[in-house]
DNA sequence: TTAACAATTTAACAAATGTTCATATATTCG
DNA sequence: CGAATATATGAACATTTGTTAAATTGTTAA
């Protein structure tokens, strides 16, 4: 548990999280564009990287690109309660 | 919101909050003592402090002990919503 | 009051992890 | 093939973690 939540605790990788709550899948590209973070492609990749690693994120590669999503769908249940708790 | 994941994201730090969930306040080696963690008790300082720091826990010095408690409640739903969400 | 002890914190350091920037590896298209 | 694009990897640097020892603060009793 604790390693999942210390996956999940980065500035980035909640904003990576909170898009692909939306969007069922998107590339890294994109994620870079739509994102406020002003995060590089390289960047991305390891914070994409990291959290498929722990499960938490698969990917599909289409051609050049590579789609993520959301593989543990319990995680954005406790992002979800994160907001609620405002904290 | 990234910031207090990465201070609770540890493992003696959860069964720290786990066991503070239930006992109001308790001081530094009965916490040594009780968790299964083996953590010595500089290292339970260390952890402490640090949330501490973040102001999850406020602790109050009785003579020579220093009990600690939850500061902030929410930290415990949120731990709760996590339990329940099978993370 | 001070010597001895007990509870907690601080300091100093090595080892493990995380972050970031630069570079490398695909993949497509002309 | 070679240029252009998308993503991944590597290596330097920073932070975190855990250990051991020493310092601080408080208590007790001679």
């Amino acid at each position: 548990m604790a390693q999942t939540l210390k996956v999940i605790a980065h500035p980035v990788r909640l904003e990576i999280l909170l898009h692909l709550a939306d969007s069922t899948k998107i590339d890294v590209t994109t994620l870079c564009d739509k994102l406020s973070c002003g995060c590089e492609a390289s960047m991305m990749s390891h914070h994409l990287t990291k959290m498929k690693a722990h499960g938490i994120l698969t990917s599909v590669k289409v051609g050049k690109q590579v789609y993520y999503q959301v593989a543990r769908k319990e995680v954005l249940n406790l992002f979800q309660c994160m907001l609620n708790t405002n904290l």
